[in-house]
DNA sequence: TTGTAGGCGTTATCAA
DNA sequence: TTGATAACGCCTACAA
């Protein structure tokens, strides 16, 4: 089977190709007769007439595409972040390129170059890491980029996301009023800003209400189920006295944490109180359901994606921040103690 | 910044655009002198020249890109299949657009009509229906299609996945060696052909090893965590006794199961059996550690995207099934009974 | 060994 | 209200 062109279509229907080309871009309003346009139209269809995409691309220099590039897509948080840059971008008439960095700069590095190749319009990127060279490239080919859900520190761009101070600030007093007093904290990655502003939460809030942090309470992690669950094990085996509560610096870890404990027959929350961030749709599906703080993925897709666009269309001035409001879910792992 | 096209790299190399491009597509193997070569290499680097994809497109007529159109990304399964897909594309030098159907046909077909326009030279296709009409049209515009982890009804194309029969055979086999006689089956959308098929898998060993299949130990779910927990509530209320165990048709199901019996205060699997399909990682995070057959995601669409791109290339001839082997993981949510 | 010229399918500009 | 023509950036057959 042939390939249908625009001239194709014109023969078949008395005209010119511009006249085809008029109706199939809606430049019709006022100068064509309606009778051309319906018989244009009764033949495109007749011919399931598509436009070639690349040969469109050629004329207008613009390729209708945003890249969108995420640490790690089988992650609950990411891919539902993802749903809400594609819902924004369809809605718009935008495709999304959706790469998956498997929390690597190095893929990171080269999927940008792979969606510069690709002359995306745009990019929303969530780094691996605190700082990123490779980006600057973009940035001096004036394609606009967002940041969503983590900052960087090397550059200024503009930012979708949580105030991960603000949280980890809020979880911690959360707990304090609950009654814990010795509460530990499981880090993630070094280079990811938002797990770093939570952890500074959380010295904050406990330093406000004069709480000591034993230094054998805190832990690194890496965001992951395993990272979790090793830290607790290791907590197990090093600390002398474990803390009353111990917050994760996402729910992942958290559940980790709780396995690990769960297999030394500990109880949660009777024994220690566990809390992360995120509210993934796993951490109400576990028992306990989990104390966690909703971070809306979902909405910060959608709002990164939408500033993005404006940005594309030149609508607005190039919004700076963007902070999405947060909610506490008080959940079953952690209790009110003495 | 005004973008680099061959022309002024051939300029400043002092050549034609002729011997750019051949220095670009490797036709230099004989017929170009080496310090041509290197000179023109050189200026692209000093240019950071990239050629035009879409003018390339319009003279090769290859985009180099293939689709994968998967139910549901969020789905640990799924976004571990794709990556699969991805992983060999990429090794090929094809990039991938994933499309996320949300489990509804029309959004299927949507994507279906979106890839063709972007002229994808393959699709992996994943449905969420038994039947799809719109993927005909890939079919009659000569675009390779396969499907992985479920087959389609009315069409033939080739598949690559688990003999849900096999596997739903197995799994019951499995439980019924353990002592258990009174077995439920929570069903998976009906639609969905691998779910019926392990299902199938389930009546015949229960008919083979001479048990009763109470009509009211079967119920209906819908491969979510909701369905799965919806189903245990109602078979809770309306089930004079429950069976010894119950098999769900996929993981996220049983953990659903799981939720609503320990909510009753019934222990697993003490009380009673739960057992699923797929091995997602959810499923050995949670206690009990759950039974289930695990389906190797990754390697379904790393075999899926490697026979696909081979069609391709017209290397093989088109491949008709590729069955995938899978594995029982003995879990502590089923235990040996009697 | 290198260069010239034509065309891939579309749209913008200008002319009719 | 419609049409002819020239680009967009690249590749390839053919010419030199």
């Amino acid at each position: 089977m042939q390939k249908v062109t625009i001239i194709d279509v014109a023969k078949k229907a008395g005209v010119s190709p511009t006249t085809v080309s008029r109706v199939l871009n809606d430049n019709t309003e006022k100068h064509m007769r309606e009778e051309t346009k319906q018989r244009v139209l009764k033949v495109i269809r007749e011919l399931d007439y598509t436009p070639d995409k690349y040969a469109q691309f050629m004329k207008k220099q613009k390729s209708g595409v945003i890249g969108v590039l995420v640490p790690d897509i089988s992650n609950q948080f990411f891919s539902l972040m993802v749903r809400g840059v594609e819902n924004v971008c369809y809605k718009n008439g935008y495709s999304v390129i959706i790469c998956d960095t498997k929390n690597s700069l190095e893929r990171e590095n080269n999927y940008i170059d792979i969606v510069l190749k690709e002359r995306v319009e745009g990019i929303v990127l969530t780094s691996s890491s605190a700082h990123n060279e490779q980006i600057k490239k973009a940035i001096k080919k004036r394609i606009p980029v967002i940041l969503a859900d983590r900052r960087l520190r090397n550059v200024d761009l503009p930012y979708v996301g949580s105030d991960g101070f603000k949280d980890g600030y809020k979880m911690t007093q959360y707990l304090i009023d609950l009654g814990y007093k010795k509460i530990g904290f499981i880090k993630g990655p070094s280079e990811v800003a938002t797990a770093l502003e939570r952890f500074k939460g959380y010295v904050r809030a406990m330093n406000k209400n004069g709480l000591e942090i034993g230094e054998s309470y805190i832990r690194q992690g890496d965001y992951t189920f395993e990272g979790g669950y090793w830290a607790a094990k290791e907590m197990l085996t090093s600390c002398g006295r474990l803390p009353q509560a111990i917050i994760a610096a996402n729910d992942l870890m958290a559940i980790g944490i709780i396995r690990a404990f769960e297999e030394r027959g500990l109880k949660i929350p009777e024994n220690i109180g566990i809390a992360g961030f995120d509210n993934i749709s796993i951490s109400s599906w576990i028992s306990p359901k989990l104390t966690t703080v909703e971070i809306p993925a979902y909405s910060i897709g959608q709002e990164a994606a939408s500033i993005l666009i404006k940005h594309i269309r030149r609508e607005t001035k190039l919004e700076r921040n963007r902070i999405v409001e947060t909610k506490l879910i008080k959940g079953e792992s952690c209790i009110r103690i003495k």
